[in-house]
DNA sequence: AATATATGTTAGCACCGACTAACTGATTTG
DNA sequence: CAAATCAGTTAGTCGGTGCTAACATATATT
C-alpha cells in the first residue's frame, strides 16, 4: 500500500485526537473530518490491513510504529507551517487550511528550508 | 465546470509553451506534461467546451480571456514559488517540482504573503 | 501512388477517494 | 422489555483524472 495524501491525512488526524482525548474512534475521525462513517471505515480498514494502525475489540484505534512515523512527520509539518504562516500574517483559519494542503505535497528538503526560516 | 488542479495545470502549461515557442498544440502539452495524447485531447475539449481555450482548425490553442487569467495566475505562483525555495537553498528540480504542487493549494492570502517575504 | 509518420479523437478502462443505502450489533432510554 | 440511538461494516455509486486500443486524417517520404 503506497501510501497517499489520503492516508497521511488520515492517520495525522488520528494522532491529533489521541493527544486531545487519548481515545480515538473511527467516529471521532469521522467527525473531525467531517467525512461520512463508511469513509472512514474503509479508509481505517486499509490502514489496518497494512500494518500503520491497531484496532481492539471496542473499535479503539492506536497508530502502530510505522503509521506513528507518518502522522508525526505530518504534524509536525502542520505546526510548523501553519505556525509560521500565522507569523507571516495569514489569518489563522486560512493558515491552518493551507497548511493543511502544503504538508502532503512537499519534498523533505523544502520543508526543511522553511523550518529553518521560520524559526 | 469548476477548474481543479488539473485544468489549472493545463492551462499553466499552454501559457508556458506559448511564451518559449508561440504555437501550442495538443502534443506540445502532452509532451510537456509527459501524458499520453488523449488525455490532454479529452482535457482540451473540456477546456474548449468551457470556453478557457480555443482551437482553430489546424489544433492551435489559445487561451481565451478566463483561461488565460487563470494561466497567469498559476504562472506567476510558479516563479515566485520556485524562485524564493532557490533562494532559500532548495535544489532546482526539487523546488520547481514543489511549487508546481503548492501553487495549486494554496490561498490567495497565503500567497500573497509568502511573494512579500519573497522579496 | 503507396506507405509511413504525425496529430487528434473516441471509446472504454482503472484507480482513488469520497458518497448513500442498508445492514449488524451493542448500549441506552422510556 | 421494547424501542431508539450509536458505532461500525459492506455493497454499490460517482466524479476526477490518468491510461490503452483503435481509428481518422493530413502530410511527408520513397
Amino acid at each position: 500500500m503506497i501510501i497517499r495524501e489520503s492516508a497521511e491525512n488520515y492517520l495525522e488526524t488520528i494522532l491529533m485526537i489521541q493527544n486531545r482525548k487519548g481515545i480515538v474512534r473511527s467516529i471521532d475521525i469521522a467527525n473531525e473530518l467531517d467525512f461520512s462513517k463508511p469513509s472512514v471505515s474503509v479508509a481505517m480498514k486499509n490502514l489496518r490491513e497494512n500494518g500503520y494502525i491497531d484496532m481492539d475489540a471496542n473499535g479503539c484505534i492506536t497508530l502502530l510504529e510505522s503509521g506513528r512515523e507518518i502522522a508525526e512527520k505530518m504534524y509536525e509539518r502542520h505546526l510548523t507551517l501553519s505556525n509560521w504562516l500565522i507569523t507571516l500574517g495569514v489569518n489563522e483559519k486560512t493558515a491552518v487550511e493551507d497548511a493543511c494542503r502544503i504538508e502532503h505535497v512537499i519534498s523533505s528538503e523544502t520543508f526543511e528550508a522553511i523550518k529553518k526560516i521560520a524559526k
